[in-house]
RNA sequence: GGUGAUGUAGCUCAGCUGGUUAGAGCGCAGGAUUCAUAAUCCUGAGGUCGAGGGAUCGUGACCCUCCAUCACCA
């Protein structure tokens, strides 16, 4: 039996938890089920990461202590986790005594072996709030293209990276004073010294080849020292013996998963040391997004090397979601809560089946494609997976009081192939699940509930039900529909570690507690209870909802105008100039064979060509209503390819959800080619 | 700007270390079927595998250049 500690990265405690977080808990869960199922001994921690400036910024202007908002939001997060089926052993608070003892413990020893020294800096102070300024809260005009109101790291104008020192006129975004040049002593952690160590630990196959790869790349313009300290005023642990300094949040937050752990060791008598002791046989896995990367690919290692702790077994480091291929964005309505979602689409294994079928073990960002999401969802889980269920459980409920029939002796081979097909993917499974493809392993499991499916169909139970012979246990009928039932069983055990709260129910309709291990798969005594619905669609109109919803929320509560980048409500008139909008003479229209809503459009703009577009406007108009008329095209739309042909622009038409579309005519006068602005 | 990735059918993606006519699911078209929440099954149409060079007996897969997209930059 293994021992594993799997971790998962710690959300901030200064705002919701998101779809993106979501990626990473949700592919930590799955590994985590799917170990714990395989009877390995495994713990699952967390915790909300609670320290830093912006906490300690953020509680004050809610007008709360920082304790108090870091409870409060850790309330919302476990909330967001639980009903995510995310099953956390503990998820616990870097604002703990443990984690304060354990912070404490890790420093003192890496002092002791003379990793720490400290250095006289000069910062950017605040006179007005009496603080030190993190790069992030001063702005000011970027130094190289002269863009305003850029951050202190980095300009988001021109993408140019510079020193807070460099920016024009300075400003504190927190008092609004213009900073000033102060000294100050901090603490450095010698990470130069490591980089021998860290050479070997991340080409020693700890990481994924990427990411490997990505620490060369930092090896190469060598590895600087770590400033581990803050000035008061700070939200964290001050440093022993170090007055009005703290522990930056990226040092004690790692610390956080021993911390989390170890108050789990307490309430379960765990041996804590046994996982942590340098020469531990345990194994420890931390998932993270890419992004952070460095911090527990060098910082971490490091730390726990020279403090005298094991250090992990691997990093599996994943890419971000984007949403319907973009950047999740507020003002689109895809920045999206996991409490929305749950709001909205209520039913979570929907999300957890579609991440799973688009998660493989690479740093690859995964697009969450709404219009695929639906179909997906409605294809392969209700349609082909609980349709096995739903089309043969009914014959074995009528006829033969709920039990399978699975007696080999007496079936012929040909019923059996299917059980043994099921049977045949299991190590392939469990393979793909332990190296996280978990996509490979939803197509495999799907190709087999195609293959049961099938089998139905061909042997086509329901023909047999009016010979009364068949109405006995044994007969035909009997063994088409246990050996379907067998397979559903057999795959939504592959299915659990992604499905827990599906396969639950289905484990009851088999009248068994719940699909808790890999052992009872091939359970020969099976009964079925009366079939009812266990799975509704997704509906097109709750995911439309819930990103109107997403919007609105938006507009109600407005930021502060310093999310602006954010914020696309408002565009420059240069943007507007760049769609080139024109009148249209519509010389021909017609039908596109194959096509449910579109017409072919032949349009002249009267610049000595004709464009082809193709309009979804079929609902509303014949073609011989729009020849001859004139309309409004944009004009250098880049031509798009569609199966009927190239579509070379848009034509603009009104509508709503209900209504439309309603197509633009010009008043009177206008003519073909002229510019609209 | 630097670095890392990605670019395969309308959409979402497989294609292992290069080897016969490039695959799946969804969508679409035609048909079958009615046990099932119109679900399922069969058949079919759809791709000069981002572009251009090169190495090779041979490449979607290797090398170079370019283009596009994305991410990261402590």
């Amino acid at each position: 039996m293994r021992k594993l500690l799997i971790t998962s990265a710690l959300p901030y405690a200064n705002g919701s938890i998101h779809l993106g977080h979501l990626v990473e808990y949700i592919q930590t869960d799955i590994w985590v089920r799917f170990q714990k199922m395989q009877g390995h001994q495994a713990y699952y921690v967390c915790a909300d990461d609670t320290h830093g400036t912006p906490i300690m910024l953020r509680a004050e202007k809610e007008g709360v202590t920082p304790e108090e908002l870091i409870k409060k939001v850790h309330i919302e997060h476990s909330k967001d986790f639980s009903d995510f089926f995310v099953n956390f052993d503990n998820f616990y608070s870097t604002n703990s005594p443990e984690n304060l003892e354990l912070s404490q413990i890790v420093y003192k020893k890496l002092k002791q072996n003379n990793k720490i020294y400290t250095k006289t800096i000069e910062q950017f102070y605040d006179p007005a709030k009496e603080m030190f300024l993190p790069d992030r809260f001063i702005k000011g005009e970027c130094p190289k293209c002269h863009a305003k109101d850029q951050y202190g790291d980095s300009c988001e104008v021109c993408g140019a990276t510079y020193a807070p020192t460099e920016l024009i006129n300075p400003t504190s975004s927190v008092s609004g004073a213009v900073p000033v040049r102060k000294e100050t002593e901090h603490y450095f952690f010698k990470l130069s010294e490591c980089e021998s160590f860290l050479a070997d630990w991340t080409s020693s196959g700890t990481l994924q080849q990427e990411a490997a790869n990505k620490m060369k790349e930092w090896f190469k313009s060598g590895l600087a020292d770590w400033d581990i300290s803050r000035d008061a005023p700070y939200f964290g642990f001050e440093i022993p013996d170090a007055p009005g300094k703290y522990f930056y949040v990226w040092l004690d937050a790692p610390i956080g998963y021993m911390a989390s752990f170890k108050k789990l060791c307490e309430d379960k008598k765990i041996n804590f040391d046994e996982f942590w002791n340098a020469d531990s046989k345990t194994e420890l896995y931390h998932f993270i997004g890419k992004d952070i990367l460095y911090f527990h690919a060098l910082f971490w290692p490091a730390t726990l090397e020279f403090s005298g702790y094991r250090k992990p077994t691997k990093i599996f480091a994943h890419g971000f979601l984007t949403v319907n291929a973009e950047k999740m964005s507020k003002s689109r309505g895809t920045f999206i809560t996991a409490r929305s979602y749950l709001d909205h689409i209520k039913n979570p294994d929907y999300l957890r089946y579609y991440y799973a079928a688009k998660l493989n073990s690479t740093m690859e960002d995964i697009d969450l494609n709404l219009d695929d999401f639906l179909s997906r969802v409605n294809s392969d889980l209700v349609g082909k997976f609980i349709n096995i269920a739903s089309r043969t459980s009914g014959f074995i409920h009528k006829y033969f009081e709920g039990k399978l029939f699975l007696d080999d002796s007496r079936t012929d081979q040909e019923h059996i192939s299917v059980s043994q097909k099921c049977k045949d993917i299991e190590n392939e499974i469990k393979t793909c699940f332990e190296a996280r493809e978990y996509g490979r392993a939803v197509r495999e499991i799907m190709r087999v509930a195609d293959i049961t499916n099938e089998y139905v169909n061909t042997k086509a139970p329901w023909t047999l039900t009016k010979d009364e012979a068949q109405h006995k246990p044994g007969s035909e009928l009997h063994i088409i529909c246990s050996r379907s039932l067998e397979a559903f069983r057999r795959l939504s055990i592959y299915l659990t570690p992604i499905l827990p709260k599906l396969t639950k129910d289905i484990a009851i309709f088999f009248n068994e507690k719940e699909f808790a291990s890999f052992e009872d798969i091939d359970k020969k005594d099976i009964t079925v209870n009366e079939y009812q619905h266990i799975l509704t669609r997704v509906e097109k109109k709750d995911i439309d909802m819930m990103i109107e919803s997403n919007k609105e929320s938006l507009d109600k509560h407005t930021e502060p105008p310093k999310k602006a980048e954010d914020d696309q409500s408002t565009i420059s008139i240069d943007d507007f100039m760049k769609i080139d909008l024109r009148v249209a003479l519509i010389k021909e229209a017609s039908f596109v064979e194959g096509a449910d809503s579109l017409l072919k459009l032949t349009l002249d703009l009267n610049d000595g060509r004709l464009r082809q577009v193709f309009a979804g406007i079929k609902s509303k108009y014949n073609p011989d209503q729009l020849v001859g008329k004139l309309t409004v095209m944009v004009a250098n739309l880049k031509p798009r390819q569609m199966k009927f042909g190239l579509s070379e622009g848009m034509v603009l038409a009104a509508s709503n959800e209900s209504e439309g579309p309603f197509v633009l005519y010009p008043d009177q006068g206008a003519k073909p080619g002229m510019r609209i602005k």
